[in-house]
DNA sequence: CATGAATGAGAGTTCATTCAT
DNA sequence: TATGAATGAACTCTCATTCAT
């Protein structure tokens, strides 16, 4: 029983650091021009190791979302758990929320969202798959069971939850990869922050009812 | 001379002809399981007749984005100089012509956006990445001029036109992404349309003034 | 009759105007970096031409072997026919009319030692190839005539002339060869010219007998 | 350890294998009509597998060249070192030396003069220019040596000595190449042994002072 | 005779993945 | 479990050569 316990947690511990690494490594390089030795070298073990622990590339790679998208449940709830009674506030809390996600690692995020319809899903096995539907349902639940308080308030107009959290969800990501782009392109200053701010600000006022 | 000219309009032709095909293939295949003697076959030409009407791949994938871009110009434009008066009006008109874009060519649009913020960027000849540039500027810059009209007349709050834009563009952008995504993933239906009609409806209600 | 041979001097000064391109660019690039089409722009012609004076780019190539040739074999007998009594001061003028030669146009007789015992031979039109061996011929006669001269007179030691004259050439290609290589690899001066001297001053040494 | 020198050694092996495969292939198709894949099939490898133990085709090419310089540097110093007083028997030494060389491995050292100034060399690794480099460098030096030690004792006329190598080396060179083209070229005997011993004699008597 | 677009075989090289140790 | 050498399919891209005009 401890024996089996301890193979258990060492296993994960090994998964964990390969993980760690080929962060590093796809930050750096970029998923297509990351090689499995690249991470292999990063992870201080050998190609082949890598394979004992995940199916294949794409595997490793969409693991790594797996991880942020966790990040971003606890941080979605803890919102939901503050029970905060101002829905104006409940949306600040959402955004910083969101914002400090951004910040915990930016490239993986970004390499989520180049996830989200490309062709790497169609490769992955469909436990994977399922994982990622799975945290990004609830993700989504989550942000919209904000917007849904609100609305029975009657203080957001009335619009499917759900698609108000799509809507955030990919005000998001565009965002993000935008201002991204933009920075990579014209060697400018990183706006992310300042327009995500402003971003929501509009968004806010863009679903608060007029208190007459 | 009438001869130059025919020359002239059939190698325009060919690289029509060619980028047609290109966008057929990536679009099934997606850009990085395509290869250049897929697309060659698809357009019953040798892998070498590709090379002689663009340097690589990558520049052969980031053409596709031009010719979108070029028609996101002339819609916009056109929303520009209709001379709407009334502003709400003119979001009306701007959600339109963006939703003509995506409808226009939905894979390729995608792909565009895929471009934005991934290492394909930093294979292109300097040539096609300042046309890219430009492009993109001219339409943000044409879009940030409909948010200045509508600042300077009091009736939308008063914020930097551009980083309004940006987030129009982000918007768009995102939620294209994000439903097609999820369509992939859930198999379910396309709400581009009207997950873009609601942001839209919010985005507007965020923009406008109180007008009390 | 008139028309005939006009047609065949611009023929003929058309491969000229080819092979004079062919010569700059194989000096500039090296043989196999350079592409037909290199040489077709520097002719101010289209690659299909070449074809219709050179069989081949092998043929081009070997071509421009041909007039170094013939030029060399000019200056040997300019030297035989000088009639010069004195063997010593024959040597003296074998040797400029070597240098001469290979002032003329050193890449090109660089190309052509590399020519020999290299793959390309084998490709060569037989009427080419004849050609070759039949001006290397002469050109290894003419210069053992000198000798054998030399040696009936007493003045030179009494080795076979066609084996000396073999020497001769074998040491100027290789002077030439190797000093050529030394300095590209360590960027130094060129000391073909000094080598070269002092090459013929040891090699007549080596020849002529003690007078005692 | 013992498990890590084995490993050396079988990797050494392994080199040793693909050189030969290569010489074998070269020998017979040429450089530039030899394919990575031809080398791995006669090594019986796969060809990803050369690239494990040669950076690419040119290195490959290049390192063959290394193992008879380092022939030749061994044969040379046995000569210096051996202390034959006669300085004509000096010469005769060297000459045997180097005829050894050539017999070691005629297509590889007639390859290695082919790779003396032709572009190839501008495509090494650093490392391995400066391997050839230096052991060219050793091998003209310990040449040279032999000559001044000659000049030293008045027996030998008084030139650079370090010139006199390089005439040397350029006339086994260029004997060697020009010869081995002639036998090509007419199908003729093979000369190479009794042209240099004719060669050498020359040299010999040129460098030699009249002992009166 | 001249063109130059098109060809298409084939090259060198990479790298995810496997498997004997 | 970990290794890492070996694999070999697959890739992009080149270029000598052809041929319809």
């Amino acid at each position: 029983m401890g024996i089996k316990e301890r193979k258990e947690r060492e296993k994960e511990r090994r998964r964990q650091q390969i993980m760690v690494a080929a962060k590093r490594v796809f930050s750096t390089k970029g998923f297509s021009k990351t090689t499995m030795e690249d991470i292999a070298k990063e992870a201080e073990l050998s190609p082949g190791t890598l394979y004992l622990y995940f199916k294949n590339k794409d595997e490793l790679y969409a693991s790594l979302s797996l991880r942020i998208l966790q990040y971003l449940i606890i941080r979605l709830e803890h919102v939901v758990n503050e029970k905060i009674s101002d829905p104006g506030k409940r949306i600040q809390a959402l955004k910083e929320a969101m914002f400090d996600v951004y910040e915990f690692d930016p490239m993986i995020l970004i390499n989520m969202f180049h996830l989200q319809s490309s062709d790497t899903l169609k490769n992955l096995t469909p436990k994977l798959l399922d994982q990622i539907k799975e945290l990004s349902k609830r993700s989504l639940e989550t942000m919209a069971s904000i917007f849904e308080d609100g609305i029975r308030n009657g203080y957001f107009i009335d619009k499917n939850p759900v698609a108000i959290a799509d809507i955030v969800w990919s005000m998001f990501s565009g965002v993000i990869l935008w201002e991204t782009s933009k920075k990579i392109i014209n060697k400018q200053k990183d706006y992310v922050k300042s327009t995500l701010e402003t971003a929501f600000e509009i968004f806010e006022r863009g679903i608060t009812r007029n208190t007459a």
